[in-house]
DNA sequence: CTAGCTTACGGGCCGCGTAATCATC
DNA sequence: GATGATTACGCGGCCCGTAAGCTAG
């Protein structure tokens, strides 16, 4: 397949063109450019022949521009000046200053423990345009690799460190469990598992992006051979508060993952054991030279998210 | 004083690049360009040491763009579009479809008159900007002459076929007296100028833009001794009409160049001589090659105005 | 050994500068 | 003659192509 663009100038046209048509003296305009007047004639007679158009109406009475070179005019020094920003802009996006950050992460439970890493990465580099992706854990890893995900939130402990892919711990949370003000044992300061086999336990998601949920919380019930009615799940982290605030039922939940919610209230678990800990990690492809990433996690490594 | 823009590179550069960045294969990209592999290898190179950015990863797992390259990516294919626009532009300019094209006239007077012209122009030409203009005559020449207005409409026979302006005429009107349909020589079919002495003749405009009106009714009268009261002035066509329909007072017209009113009925003259015929022209600089003018003007003279 | 990019080197095109030519005032 | 633009012409840079070099699988 042959190339699309044509090649019927060189910027060096373009260059000799605005300095005659501002001039309106070639004398003039080549001492401006530093070349011999007559090497501009010929120049621009060959901008004038590559495009079958004539430019300027040389006469004697002096040297003027037709229309189509008051046009050109106008297009030529928009040209250039996009000729002088695609370097500037090129050199802020290796400087990390420009580009697009795409961030994935787990839904709304780790991206939005990110709002003040966001606006403290918006003020220091303004011109990096952020897209924020609610994608499942399990996609994660295949848009790190393609590179569509240059940075991702994961509570995955096979997405930390490897070969593949480099971490950083965010923040750490103990589950708890969350429970309306009206529950019999709101009124607690410790709870344990086993109190809530008669309530309803509510999960966020019920297949693909967030059924983290319900794997973490499936997984401590059943490590401790606990008995509970099934999961009840809910499409998201809004309506399940709204449910236990309703005191529809509880739910495991991991406090600094979650907003505080009036009518909620959140107990400290009797049990022990390490896989009550959860954490989150930022998480990107080793090999991604990416100094937007790495801006990124600097600040997110200095930011106090606990 | 030096000239503004640097080069730092050629458009062959962005070519070049782009066609790597989209094959992001050396190889093949120099086939596509029809040049050999390493021609393009030092172009890139070229390019990346010009703008101190590295635009492309190489190792051995093959060729990838940096973020820098991305964004150069967008850009670059952006100018390239734009060089060919410009390219279309100057010729579209050349053949009078593309340009601004500045028409002045004397005041509504004229300019109402040309909707006809200007919508069949809008159709043949779609891309040519029109701008109107309402000066006064007097301007009229100079602004000619500085080229800030390409065509102009005139009432003034010094403003036709001179060595300076070409000229056509556009269309030609006789002086008829307007008047309220309650006026009481609005039974008749003809009037003479000089059953209106106790009446008020207005006039448009009162100095400057629209005195025309003033100097040709001014003329005709004098020219024939007929008494009349001291002139009245309005500042415009609708609102001297609106005096006329209130039967305040007759004025001195030109019915092409006025639009049927209701309440108001336009007599002929008894009287009779040249100057009680009105000549509007169209008018333009000899030297001025504008195939914008020219095809205005061609669609003018095609279009029946009278 | 192959695939893929870079370095080395010689040739040719072309853009430049000097000088001459043309045109108008 | 002065100003200003266009040919004429030889030089030099640079872009290109061929060939060799380098690295990884």
């Amino acid at each position: 397949m042959p190339f699309r663009y044509q090649l019927w100038m060189e910027l060096r046209h373009l260059k000799y063109f605005i300095a005659v048509a501002e001039t309106l003296n070639f004398r003039r305009a080549a001492e401006r450019l530093n070349v011999a007047q007559p090497a501009l004639s010929r120049q621009i007679k060959d901008l004038e022949s590559s495009i079958s158009v004539k430019l300027l109406d040389r006469d004697t009475s002096g040297t003027r521009l037709t229309e189509a070179g008051g046009v050109l005019l106008e297009e030529a020094r928009d040209i250039m000046e996009r000729i002088d920003m695609a370097r500037e802009m090129a050199r802020d996006a290796q400087a990390g200053r420009r580009g697009h950050l795409q961030i994935a992460g787990l839904g709304s439970m780790s991206l939005s423990l990110l709002s003040d890493t966001l606006s403290r990465f918006r003020l220091a580099y303004p011109k990096v345009d952020v897209s924020l992706h609610d994608i499942g854990y399990r996609d994660l890893m295949s848009e790190l690799r393609a590179g569509s995900v240059h940075l991702g939130f994961s509570f995955d402990p096979n997405l930390r460190e490897t070969r593949e892919f480099k971490s950083v711990q965010v923040v750490k949370s103990r589950a708890r469990i969350a429970m309306s003000v009206q529950h019999p044992l709101a009124k607690q300061d410790l709870v344990s598992l086993k109190d809530f086999d008669d309530d309803h336990i509510f999960c966020i998601g019920k297949a693909g992006m967030y059924d983290l949920h319900r794997r973490v919380t499936q997984s401590i019930l059943s490590e401790r051979n606990i008995y509970h009615k099934p999961l009840k799940f809910v499409a998201n982290l809004e309506l399940m508060m709204t449910m236990l605030a309703g005191n529809y039922g509880v739910s495991l939940v991991f406090p600094r993952f979650f907003g505080d919610i009036s009518q909620v209230v959140i107990k400290p678990i009797l049990e022990d054991g390490d896989d009550l800990e959860i954490f989150l990690s930022a998480v990107w492809r080793r090999n991604l030279q990416s100094t937007l990433v790495n801006n990124f996690v600097e600040i997110l490594k200095d930011v106090d998210l606990g």
